[in-house]
DNA sequence: TTCATAATGTTATATTATAACGTAACCAAA
DNA sequence: TTTGGTTACGTTATAATATAACATTATGAA
């Protein structure tokens, strides 16, 4: 099972500096092999997102940028565009209950991203399971589960006729 | 299978004057019976979100307050704590990718709630089928999905052990 | 070069949510 | 029926998150 060696990485003791390395050479040949332009800008904010296996706020990035760059002021719009993009090349996730973004652990995975979050922690952790496998692991992991949410956006039936 | 006849409320037609009695009639037996109070506030909210099954902002209820009592001018705070009141008690769910509130079309529900989004025109269903179960449901309903999210709160094995 | 496009930078503002503190309603015990 | 404790409500201000609109710069092909 693949997923499983991936699946808790936050959670996990790891070499982290090589963790980072792989996923930011990942995000790069995925760019260069679609022709896509991983940009300073962009590459900066991934760097800053795979510097823990934590979510960060668009805003706690920026501060980010800020301390590091001390003398530009970036403003929140190109920290959004940065992360606009990175989420639609699915190397970074959305933690919607938490407004955050996270950098994925397995990019190119086809599931969807599922998330265990420790509301007194604030750790989470990526998995790579089916839906009927999450509860089980969740419970493998000792992890109690509080509240779950399923949301899965899509486009109606009715919709797909008119449009 | 019970849930089936409630799951797709929001995409049939149904006596939705009704539902919504039978809806703020359980609330209220719900309230009566746990001795919590289910005050005019609070009540005036949930029958907002009972008006239609589409998810609503708080703000987008905030102004549905202020539109029918003309007199009073409600802040915020007012309709976020009874927002609070009426998710903890299951008669409400919260839509995090839309920071949005809608109506609980099952109160008393075990299984997390879930929901299908059309980003088109935004209706919410709200299903109540187990996790294997829900991506068939949805390809039964001729929803094609786009994008899901599993988020699942709880307290990691660590914080257990700390806390 | 020249043009078209994509990406970035800048300013202002919209949207969503909460902190902090005061007042009123409720309820049980004295 | 007062008293005091608790819960809910009201008010003001502000925090946190996100985007609109428009100007500038970089990129790459014609
Ligand atoms: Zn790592
Ligand atoms: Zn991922
Ligand atoms: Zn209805
Ligand atoms: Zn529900």
């Amino acid at each position: 099972m693949k997923s499983k060696t991936l699946s808790n990485i936050a959670f996990r003791r790891h070499d982290h500096r090589r963790c980072q390395q792989f996923l930011l050479a990942e995000a790069d040949q995925h760019c260069h092999s679609l022709n896509l332009r991983l940009t300073s800008r962009r590459r900066q904010v991934l760097e800053i997102l795979l510097g823990s296996h934590q979510p960060m706020g668009a805003y706690d990035i920026l501060a980010e940028l800020n301390r590091v760059d001390r003398a530009e002021r970036i403003a929140p719009p190109i920290v959004y565009r940065a992360l606009d993009f990175l989420l639609q090349q699915g190397l970074i996730h959305r933690i919607e209950s938490r407004n955050a973004f996270i950098s994925c652990v397995q990019p190119g995975h086809q599931c969807a991203a599922q998330f265990l979050i420790c509301r007194d922690c604030e750790q989470v952790a990526e998995l790579e399971t089916h839906e009927q496998e999450l509860l089980a692991e969740a419970d493998s992991l000792g992890f109690a589960v509080d509240h779950s949410i399923i949301e899965i956006t899509g486009v109606c039936a009715q919709c797909q006729k008119d449009g």
